[in-house]
DNA sequence: GGCATTTCTTAACTTAAGTGAACGATTTAT
DNA sequence: ATAAATCGTTCACTTAAGTTAAGAAATGCC
């Protein structure tokens, strides 16, 4: 339809080599990413370290923070991998909202659906120990386990590389 | 305007005392919150023990993951004080969705919204230590330490009770 | 008012995470 | 190919959270 051919006029389609800084703390965006391959990973610098809190992987959208209220980045985001992505700005989703109703029906039930999910996410964190929070994602990412470097995973889990290290030590001694 | 007498035309304003359960693990709803005056508290039981995982106070929206992705409840939600409360059923928003865009886009917006600032929060909180989160949260929600009970707070906190009070007393001590 | 329940605090002890450092192993750059 | 940087693991030690238990304080209920 004409929603398709909308879309596809645009060149929103993006490939980007591992390591590249999408994002820079400080800086202020207008554009939300869909990744179609690959691995983008939002982090902070604190103290001078790096504290990973996201990763986004094939067909997950995301929309920063700093887009949405229109301020600086508190965040970094960057390529985690070599990747394929969807790079739309805000002023095209406003035309598009526009244009078809259809689309900002999507989008509301999209971003509500994220909405909840994330809740149950964020309750799973709370009331869970690192070693269940490990585990757990063993269960629903075991992808991530694979792709990602462990001290990236260690700050997702909020722990240090050191205590994600042993606690795999500790899961591995027990499956006896 | 429309939408103004379409809203007040149904009678959705509930007085509703402290200590009701409004949702239970495993019912399914199809009804949205809105506080006006009070607070509801959302909860699990996790091996008989309550886990309190979010608060919603005055002016706060409230939308349970078994209404948007129509599941059995995870988690329970309750008055923690006497409250008025707005409660809208899931048929009547589509109806508003439907004969209202601008309501659709509003409530795109605020769930765009509401989302990119849960994840800050989720990002705050893994990057931060149970005593960081402890003084975070007396400066962005001062009531919230006040109105609600220290195991309920511990629990929204990602600890116990016990380890509350305790880092309450260190930090006390630490003001010399 | 007085009794029961719930809530909060404290303490001693256990367990696990944070810290700092060392050492291979792996990856990256030149 | 080699040197440099990064990464993962391990260890010893410190710090803080979990656990169990006891008692004080506050709250709710006849």
């Amino acid at each position: 339809e004409d929603e398709k051919n909308a879309l596809l006029s645009l060149d929103l389609f993006h490939s980007i080599k591992k390591g590249t800084v999408l994002l820079k703390e400080g800086q202020r965006s207008r554009v939300s990413y869909f990744v179609l391959k690959g691995c983008i990973r939002v982090y902070y610098i604190i103290d001078g370290e790096e504290k990973t809190t996201a990763f986004y992987t094939e067909l997950d959208a995301f929309t920063p923070h700093c887009v949405v209220n229109k301020v600086p980045s508190d965040y970094f985001i960057s390529c985690a991998e070599d990747s394929i992505l969807l790079i739309s700005n805000a002023d095209m989703s406003v035309e598009m909202n526009n244009k078809f109703p259809k689309f900002e029906m999507m989008c509301r039930m999209l971003s509500e659906e994220l909405l909840a999910k994330q809740q149950i996410d964020f309750d799973e964190f709370k009331t869970s120990s690192p070693e269940q929070r490990y585990l757990n994602l063993v269960q629903k990412r075991p992808d991530l386990i694979q792709r990602v470097p462990q001290h990236q995973l260690a700050s997702y889990l909020g722990i240090k590389p050191q205590s994600l290290s042993r606690l795999r030590a500790r899961i591995y001694k027990k499956k006896d």
